[in-house]
DNA sequence: TGCGACTTAATTGGCGCCAATTATTGCACA
DNA sequence: TGTGCAATAATTGGCGCCAATTAAGTCGCA
């Protein structure tokens, strides 16, 4: 009990960065909206310290960005990097595919067939949050059978970080339907073991979620 | 005058980082060995509270590894993991070769010609110091070229991570003198603008960089 | 003489205070 | 009424001190 302020601080070095990550990923904190310590030391109950150090962390990490003497936001990233870091995703995680089939199991394959499923009744009766959860964790899931937890790591540091933009909000529910189909195209794939089509698909995967809505990317380019 | 304590401050947050990691680079720390904040301080002359924020960055980055209550050490990284890089960097660095070639100036490739002629000249009468430094700054002035930022970032912190292992400095003269014929290889297929050769040269030289040298791996297997 | 417990020394790490910087508000003046 | 300047309020960030933890050294005991 009276250890309850000391625990806190034990978890917090890594778990409260993560922690302001995740509110960042479910949007609390939209890019470009400035971070306040004083808002985050008693929102997650820490030390003001922590805080720092939670910040500190996700800035190297480039979640957010650090301004001196202004304080930390969440990056806005221009039109740019945001293609760079699609091309770049689209490299890593096509070549991951011929290592995802390679060590998949049978088991993983249906456990991912459960999360498409659901993501398919999201999308007609979820939240715009949950529809994100499910598919985060449907293709967390299947990088997590690549076989190397160095090029699933980075595969998710590069995910998080396009996070901070505007465009990776689904935009229609045309762009969900696709994604849903896309997701039962990848299970036939490595239900076959068809590494060629799954980098293919995935590489469709991620152009289309990151580029079909550039409809509403005027608002990025001022 | 008076500054001359607080400009280091500013200069620190990032620089004194980067600093560390060099001398990492340059195996002034050994992998294993650990980072005592007192010796930090003074070496660097900057404050406990900069070299904490380095450290702190550094592990972050994965590059040291961080033990509550002992400290921080340069990470040793165990032959999975060391594979797990050398596979991701593989993904990596052959994928950035399709932009290399677009992008690439014919100054740019002279450049490089006259690197890899100063490394040919270092594998006889240059200290292993001087061939690292050149040969980072080879495969650097490549990926500089690939049109990407974010690809080039993700391609140099898995370079400097991989750095923490005793495998990365080049075992015998042989693989010294294979590398240079790569880099003139690598060159000449850059002429060529053959996108395909030169992913196949790069994965060769990543591949052979870090197993050829497996004969003085059981020291890492401990 | 070897082993274990205790004492001592060294190192790390939490945290609060205050200075420095910046945003905001209000006021005077054109 | 609009604009520029000045005072005020709020926020960030540097840093030193000391408690907590661990490692090393020492002594006693079997």
């Amino acid at each position: 009990m009276e250890q309850s302020r000391k625990s806190r601080r034990v978890v917090s070095r890594r778990a409260l960065a993560n922690e302001i990550a995740q509110a960042i990923r479910l949007r609390m904190y939209r890019p470009g909206e400035w971070l306040r310590q004083i808002d985050l030391e008693e929102k997650f109950q820490a030390t003001r310290f922590d805080v720092r150090a939670a910040l500190e962390e996700l800035a190297v990490r480039k979640t957010i960005e650090h301004v001196p003497n202004r304080g930390y936001r969440v990056a806005e990233i221009d039109l740019a990097t945001y293609f760079a870091i699609r091309d770049t995703r689209i490299i890593l995680e096509t070549g991951a595919m011929t290592g995802v089939v390679a060590h998949i199991t049978e088991e993983a394959i249906e456990r991912l067939a459960v999360l498409a499923r659901e993501f398919g009744e999201a999308v007609v009766s979820g939240t715009r949050i949950e529809q994100s959860e499910i598919n985060g964790a449907f293709h967390h899931l299947i990088y997590a059978h690549c076989g190397n937890p160095v090029l699933e790591e980075t595969i998710w540091a590069l995910r998080d970080r396009s996070r901070g933009s505007q465009v990776t909000v689904w935009a229609s529910h045309q762009a969900l339907l696709a994604s849903d189909r896309d997701h039962h195209a990848m299970i036939e794939a490595l239900r076959r073991r068809d590494a060629p089509r799954l980098a293919e698909l995935i590489r469709h995967h991620i152009d289309k979620d990151m580029v079909d809505e550039t409809g509403q990317l005027p608002s990025l380019s001022a």
